[in-house]
DNA sequence: ATGAAAGCGCTAACAT
DNA sequence: ATGTTAGCGCTTTCAT
């Protein structure tokens, strides 16, 4: 049997009500006492039971606060679907969840909504947006008033946040890269598209991407950008094809993977031109489907929102830290043979 | 609040223990009223909590029996680790693992095995041998009395566990002849090496390949079994490679892929040959690293354990029946980029 | 500042 | 055959 806070009240010489306030870091106990509790917690190596936890919070289930963008931006369906599955799985011990999505588009909406989940009672916060100045300081209040944070898909680098959950973007470009070498032998062309190279995540894939290629035979004539817009992408698409006539090979990692496909087809360069693609949007599943788009490199979505909450629970409920500050989930290659 | 077991005894008229002992299916309860109980709970479509039950659990956790292979066998070292990570996650939630090894040379071990674990009073089973007569009459036996049984990594078909969780092998072989025609664009001659074709995995992730193949200018010169010795995989290694001096790729679904990789290296074909693979034991590794395999095909051995073990004690502790009868783990693309 | 006790939902041993 | 009750380990309210 493992040690229980009766255990450590009776070495003490206290109540177990003293003990669960020390462990849970309410006040109202005599330093000397509170010190002499956690020696001895630390001692007898004290992991709560997370039954017992859960069972007594359910009279108040704890507040689990999630921050996403808004259920328009579909590339989150599956990140919320891993949350569920987690949540699934976590019925009925003890948690309840609170989304609010955000508008990453007004500066301050991220640390707005932390407030507001810490105004209702959350003990515990899932952030996902943009990292800048006003987050990482909303965060780090957050984490000061012992509410812990996990960040998950795009993290707030140098914030306060318990880890981070999302794609290791470098292995992401080198893996594209890895695909091209093994597509294409000899010699090469390869054209990039991004949508914004000012976006960090771009510009880390696309770095990753050009230097892993640089001992190849395999050249990167160009990248151009496509700002997510259909209009900008086809259109320096086109102009592209036929700047690089004797292109070989296409990397997307991603701008408006529709607008290249279409490009591509009407230049008639379907199933001649061989592309790499990151992502598995409904375009891409059907690029695939259609022949016209050899892999694609997945960020298991799901896996992100179910690790997050998970270790959300696990660091509210027992304590236990996760073994990494980044936890990338895998980054996984997908040909039309692997879909369902 | 969700429903209790108090709130039915209330409708039904009778006590909790009363209920308990119907919803459990203990003895010893009139026959109308165990009727009556188990329609109101079906009406309040009533839902055991888990957090209570895994409390009341903690003096005298519940056993589930885990029957596989020997830890010799380094294939399922993933697996294990796999279930670890479950069991970590369930710490503390009433359960206790307990592991039997078998030895399936020996025909009936893994009956054996089972009749060992119901004895000690195992709950549930997690199982994983081969799939014959004598395995499935046991696993009835024990679903039978009441003790649900999941199969893991290799099934045993038609027998009344609860599920099975492991590779879609005809995927696997769809995907091997994916990677294939994505190598080369036009005509080529490939040859498979599997350990044995009366191995029921090998025999379908081979077929599956051939056939996906049918209609492509990919031909399959032949076939070898290696019977997972080094000797003979190699020798027939080294005559086919005499035999079909024109050949561009191989798919090793496996056989000994050291011996494979020697055969390859000592005729100088190195580098030269298109290798896919499957699974990721050091061997396999060693040639992705080496640049000699270009893709391996990976069954997620990890998410296997993990998987089943969850399966099994929602399956325990809730009632919850897994979605489907087959849970099929990814099947996903590794190169050498992919490794860590 | 600290102790005592009730309760979270379920199981199991003991009564009747 | 059925009811009663004492836990499981923790939180929380109410006394002191």
């Amino acid at each position: 049997m493992s040690v229980t806070i009766r255990e450590i009240a009776l070495q003490a010489g206290v109540s177990r009500g003293t003990v669960d306030r020390v462990l849970n870091g309410r006040s109202g106990v005599k330093p000397e006492i509170r010190q002499r509790i956690l020696t001895i917690a630390e001692e007898l190596q004290y992991v709560p039971n997370v039954a017992a936890k859960a069972l007594a919070y359910n009279r108040k289930p704890i507040q689990i606060g999630i921050v996403m963008p808004p259920k328009e931006i579909s590339f989150f369906d599956d990140i919320r679907k891993g949350i569920h599955a987690a949540e699934d799985e976590l019925k009925g011990l003890g948690i309840r969840l609170e989304y609010v999505y955000i508008n990453n588009q007004l500066p301050d909406d991220g640390a707005r909504a932390i407030q507001t989940l810490i105004a209702s009672g959350a003990s515990g916060i899932l952030f996902s947006s943009i990292d800048d100045e006003v987050n990482r300081a909303s965060i780090n209040k957050a984490v000061e008033q012992g509410i812990p944070v996990v960040t998950f898909n795009s993290d707030v680098e140098n914030s306060r946040r318990s880890c981070f959950v999302g794609q290791d973007l470098g292995k992401s470009g080198e893996i594209a890269a890895g695909l091209m070498s093994r597509i294409f032998k000899g010699k090469a062309k390869v054209l990039v598209v991004v949508s914004n190279l000012k976006f960090h995540a771009q510009r880390m894939r696309y770095q990753h991407f050009k230097a892993h290629l640089a001992h190849s035979e395999i050249e990167v004539v160009d990248v151009i950008e496509g700002y997510d817009r259909y209009e900008d992408t086809f259109r320096k698409m086109e102009s592209a094809l036929k700047t690089y006539p004797d292109l070989d090979g296409l990397y997307l990692s991603i701008g408006h993977a529709g607008a290249c496909m279409d490009a591509v087809k009407m230049a008639g360069k379907g199933g001649q031109l061989r592309i790499v693609c990151n992502d598995l949007i409904p375009e891409v599943e059907q690029g695939l489907r259609e022949g016209l788009i050899d892999f694609t490199i997945m960020q298991n979505p799901m896996q992100q929102g179910y690790r997050s909450l998970r270790i959300l629970y696990d660091l509210i409920f027992t304590g236990k830290k996760p073994d990494h500050e980044i936890q990338y989930t895998d980054t996984s290659i997908l040909i039309a043979e692997s879909l369902y």
